[in-house]
DNA sequence: TTGAAAGCGGTACCAT
DNA sequence: ATGGTACCGCTTTCAA
């Protein structure tokens, strides 16, 4: 196995081969109309040679690639990292290659290179930037959790839905809230019938709570509503704040899994048990779910799933179908530790 | 459906400015031989026409891009995962673009196609395929936690003699020690003496708790020592044999976050408190060391700051420099709660 | 200082 | 079934 420092071309093989060029291309696409003996020969030819496609030289002249790109928020985040690697699975099963990027609200890099090379676009969680830029790229664009030609998002009010029920038939009737709306003080007063309204994360598992306790035919106390970002620490700060209440709730529903674990902490410290005393119910399910004791009860996301299934949209548009937008992915309640009967 | 936005090229400009091609290329690239009149005329073409320079043509004829390759295992490994945000903060501090793929052991796509089309490759904890490919990678590579030209490694040895030093001081003298080399049994009987041995993760640990039981004068229980695979489930396991013991020991140092908080939870579930009655100190500080209660103490690595020497180091490489190895980077014991006087 | 020519490594199109 | 030709968008080399 030496490692040949020159690149082999497809003249090379050609030649070798004692063919055309574009005979060695059309063997390695796949065209039909090759003499087996031929293809044979420049089979070997390439064998022999080592020789691998050049991409770049590919895309520019406008041949076809097998290349998705994936373009995300950090990559730290537990949430794109799950979605990532559904994707990458699923890319890996289809015979696709993925180019992540991550994409920063200060980068100036110009993202339309790998868009370029590529059949296809993820976009996870786009910002308002992302959408801008998403709406130039050459190729087909999918997104998970946020506007695109073809969106991908999960029930997020059947998900909260879910969460209250599992409170509220455990007997729970005094329910905390703590919202993600801090989060993005952009679509914190967009208007209520608006398109990015009901496509809001935030806003929807607030609606699923919301109804779920109308639905019970119990009363809205806004004081048992609290707004956090997403953080830890802000879950701890909306829990103690909900838990010094004259009557403080006996169970909190909070939409994001990093802020219950905050919270649960936060009750912990105030000496009171979890579930005994306050039941907890995140949202998420990441891993972090499952370090904490008790464990968190949680409305997990088909993250993996969503990635995958994003891939194969590509994948289908990239052969030409028109594949059918999903509806939004079901969630499921995963029942830990953290919640109990009043 | 493809959005047919015609692409503006390089000759577009050039006609619109009425120079030729070249100039156009030479203003772009700030060559300084260009009359300031004529860059001008070229710089309106370029806003007026909103030119934005093709990578893939530029790559292919030999031009120089500004892109960084990162080559990781699964991207929902939380080690790989703050890596790769660490070198993209970095990169983009330095004006460089990265892109990401990754490594599946399965993945038969060629990879070397990123490596062209950049200046530099980060490898993080390379497999032997990997190591492998690496070699006829055309760029400059980097490894993270893994052999390459220019390994980045951590201070294994002094992170753990730092966890034992605490444990130490802390009056423990029946220590438990959960190690990860159940993860690569490839690795498990390389001679002593052997480079590779030296530079694997969970021998210099091994060796760091071997070695500061020795310094304290303490014997060696064979007994104390289990072998787990980096999961939380065999840290549980572990951890589940070595409380069992006869005389179990008073504190655990465990190789790894993820097997130490599975080693808190099964000492917990054998009603022992933690710290309380067994103290536990970690490996890596993940996110997760701080979602358990009581909080982790554990050995940080400095993954962040690592991600961001390995791009400095393939920027300097790629402008021609021969950066110095860093020695092995030092951590940094972090106390939290799981750790208490014996 | 500027530009013409010749590719980089492929593919599409059209002859043969 | 095969191969010639043009060209993708840009950069290098070398003349002018």
């Amino acid at each position: 196995m030496l490692h040949e420092r020159a690149t082999i071309t497809l003249n090379d093989v050609a030649q070798r081969a004692g063919v055309s060029p574009m005979t060695v291309s059309n063997v390695i696409n796949g065209k039909g109309n090759v003499r087996p003996a031929t293809r044979q020969r420049v089979l070997t030819a390439i064998a022999e040679t080592g020789y691998r496609v050049n991409p770049l030289a590919r895309s520019l002249a406008g041949g076809h690639n097998r290349i998705i790109s994936v373009f995300t928020p950090q990559l730290n985040r537990p949430y794109a990292a799950e979605v990532v690697q559904g994707a990458g699975e699923a890319a890996e099963r289809l015979n696709y290659d993925l180019v992540v990027m991550m994409l920063s609200p200060n980068s100036t890099s110009d993202f339309s290179m790998m868009a370029r090379l590529s059949v296809g676009a993820l976009l996870i969680q786009p910002s308002r930037q992302t959408q801008q830029f998403s709406t130039d790229l050459p190729t087909h664009v999918v997104s998970v959790d946020g506007p695109s030609a073809h969106p991908l998002v999960v029930d997020n009010y059947g998900g909260a839905c879910l969460a209250m029920n599992h409170l509220l038939s455990l007997g729970h009737t005094e329910i905390g809230f703590i919202s993600g709306l801090e989060a993005e003080p952009d679509v914190k007063d967009v208007p209520q019938g608006s398109d990015l309204y009901e496509r809001n994360d935030a806003h929807e598992r607030f609606r699923g709570y919301r109804e779920s306790l109308a639905l019970a035919g119990l009363p809205q106390n806004a004081a048992y509503v609290q707004h956090g970002n997403f953080t830890k620490e802000s879950g701890e700060q909306a829990a103690q704040a909900l838990l010094r209440l004259p009557v403080p709730p006996t169970a909190l529903f909070v939409s994001g899994d990093a802020m219950a674990l905050g919270a649960l902490h936060a009750a912990q410290d105030f000496g009171l048990r979890v579930p005994g005393e306050l039941s907890v119910v995140g949202f998420d399910d990441l891993p972090m779910a499952t370090a904490s004791r008790p464990g968190l009860t949680t409305v997990r996301q088909p993250l993996l799933h969503m990635g995958a299934v994003a891939v194969q949209m590509l994948a289908a548009l990239a052969a030409g179908e028109e594949p059918l937008l999903p509806a939004p992915f079901p969630t499921q309640l995963i029942v830990r530790e953290s919640t109990a009967r009043r």
